[in-house]
DNA sequence: GTCTATAATACGATAGAC
DNA sequence: GTCTATCGTATTATAGAC
């Protein structure tokens, strides 16, 4: 669009035009729009292409196949998320605390991926978890540390007994269905706008509410 | 495939190979299963005349488009809730057994059609709920009738005070996002069946321990 | 009411120039 | 590294016979 002077004065000083890993990043976002939409099999190459500023022959220059992209997206997130999580330290804090910090940095991850989660949804009805299993190892990890919160809050009374494994899926039904859902319950409130700071923070205290008053052992 | 003979002796006293409605059904059934796979854009005309036995013209006849098809799809789910619903007389009850009553009736819906909940995800991503709006009559009715149970729980002391509108949502999220991820959580534990009676039962009874005791008022 | 055949289009993937 | 052009196939929807 501008006029750039291609002058090779100095090597790199300003980006180039040709930046490999910039348009693979640009693909990849576009990418997981797409494919949180529509899956693998409905996720139109063109309209990625499209939405990320790039011909189609560069998507199969960078990732091969569609199947080689789709690949590449189900894979960042699962870094991403075991990255935060290891971040909180919620094992070194008491179970309740832990409980909460999780429900709280869970909220804000999905609001501020309010599609992502969609990208699971459609993993697991199109291709019956065949791709999400390449990332097992990633999810597994995480998996196992909510558990040992809940774990050791039964281990030391501060959570009544449960089923850690059924309880984990609850909770992360909780916290997360909210987003899911958003696009079509919109609808029934479209004076009130559910993915505001306000909104989600008020959702954010209702499911520490919820879930805490949930998993405590009773006081009485 | 069978010889069947063409004795118009007497008419109707054999379901007759021309079956209108039946055809409907069978078209309708295999388009839900499409449809929540992949939603109104990604869905296959020809894989829903192959999984209900009819060629695709026959679905052209009957639903004259496929956004015929899928706004019919959209609209038995509806109805269906909203029959099984008024069934359960929740306004009869009182608060707590009520709600006791929607958690169970809400899981068995779900397990019995476990990718139904697909439908609205699809339709929610993809469309933006522009299609559910049209059958926003019937939902909000039953969103209305949980609504008031909260509502009737608070006024009377047996729940604590909490956001009916965001509680409901986090309710929901807690019987169905169980079943949502169910393809890809199946890989965490390969050797257990999560949509066995007995594990769902299980889900059933933790959802009502986790969520009666999250609402319930404080007995301190 | 149900079928076969087909028109018109859209899509995934590749070849080859620059 | 990036583009344009294109091949082969799959898909929606319709026409017309039975």
């Amino acid at each position: 669009m501008t006029h750039s002077p291609q002058k090779p004065s100095l090597k790199k000083l300003r980006p180039p035009q040709r930046d490999a890993q910039a348009t693979q990043e640009k693909i990849l976002e576009a990418a997981e729009r797409e494919f949180s939409r529509h899956g693998l099999k409905g996720a139109r190459i063109g309209e990625i292409a499209q939405n990320s500023g790039v011909t189609t022959a560069m998507i199969y220059y960078y990732f091969q196949s569609k199947e080689g992209l789709y690949k590449a997206v189900l894979e960042r997130p699962a870094l991403e998320v075991q990255e935060i999580m290891s971040g909180l330290n919620l094992d070194q804090k008491p179970p309740i605390e832990a409980l909460k910090a999780f429900i709280e940095a869970a909220i804000a991850y999905e609001a501020k991926h309010p599609h992502r989660g969609m990208l699971w949804f459609q993993e697991a009805n199109q291709n019956g978890g065949e791709y999400f299993k390449l990332n097992k190892g990633s999810w597994s990890g995480i998996f196992a540390y909510i558990n040992a919160i809940l774990e050791r809050g039964m281990a030391d009374g501060s959570f009544r007994q449960l089923d850690p494994l059924v309880t984990i899926v609850q909770i992360l039904g909780i916290c997360i269905f909210y987003f899911n859902i958003h696009e079509n319950w919109k609808h029934f409130m479209p004076d009130y706008d559910r993915l505001s700071p306000e909104a989600v923070n008020k959702h954010t205290q209702e499911a520490i509410d919820l879930i805490l008053n949930g998993v405590k052992a009773s006081k009485i």
